[in-house]
DNA sequence: CCCTCATTTAAGTAAATACGTATATACTTC
DNA sequence: GAAGTATATACGTATTTACTTAAATGAGGG
C-alpha cells in the first residue's frame, strides 16, 4: 500500500485536483481536460498518468479518443485514508463521548 | 484560505506525518522530535515552522523548550476540507440512499 | 498505404524543497 | 556576565518535479 505522504503529494498540485474535480462531473478526453484548465495536453497526460497509476481513474479508449473517469471507490479508500491521518481521535468522536479527553 | 493543493502539499512530507502522529500522543519540544524521528533539530524546526504558518500546530514555552502540539480544531477543519476534495459526491451518502446515483 | 487526429513519451529546463552545516538568538544557572 | 542549553535561521546542495516542445505511437478514413 501507498505511504499516505505519497497520497498527499499526488493531490498536492493544482492541475491535478482540477483534473479530479473535473471528473467528478463526467467522464472527458485528454485534450477536453486540458482545455478547461488551460495547459497543454502533453502536461495533462502526464497528470493523468500519475492519477492512474495511484488507482484514481480509469481509462476507456473510444475511437481517436480516450476518455478518462474517476474511480470512485479508489477515491473513497484515499478519502478514508487520509481521514485517519487528519482524525486526531478525539474531535471526530462517533456516537460515543466516552472518549472525547482532547485539549 | 489555503488551496487544497497546498494543504495536501503540507501533508506530502513523511516527517510531517509522523511528527502529527507524535503530536497526537503528547505535547513535545523540538529535539524530542528530532531524537525520535532521527533528523536533525533543524529540520524539524523547519517543518514546524510550516505546520505552525498552517496553523496546525501550536506552540508554547517553557523555559529552555518550546512544547509543540496539535491544533486539533485546525487538523479537523483540515479533515473536513480534503474529505471534499476526495468526496466523490455518490459514495459517502449521509443516511439517505436518495442520491446514490453512481457509477 | 498515407494522412490526420488524439494521445503518449522523451528530453530539457526552471523552480521548489528537504535536509545538513554553521551560526545566531533566547533562556537559565552559576 | 560567562557557560551551557534549546531553538531558529541563513545558506548551500542535491533531488524532485511540473511544464513545454518535439518526436513517436496508435487508430480511422480516404
Amino acid at each position: 500500500m501507498k505511504k499516505a505522504s505519497e497520497l498527499f503529494k499526488l493531490l498536492s498540485v493544482d492541475k491535478r485536483i482540477e483534473i479530479i474535480e473535473l471528473l467528478k462531473k463526467k467522464e472527458m478526453c485528454v485534450n477536453g481536460i486540458a482545455g478547461a484548465l488551460g495547459v497543454t495536453q502533453s502536461a495533462i497526460s502526464q497528470h493523468l498518468r500519475i492519477l492512474k497509476s495511484a488507482g484514481l481513474v480509469n481509462d476507456r479508449k473510444d475511437g481517436y479518443y480516450v476518455y478518462y473517469s474517476l474511480d470512485k471507490d479508489a477515491l473513497e479508500a484515499c478519502r478514508q485514508r487520509l481521514n485517519r491521518i487528519c482524525a486526531c481521535g478525539c474531535l471526530e468522536g462517533g456516537g460515543k463521548t466516552a472518549k472525547s479527553r482532547c485539549g
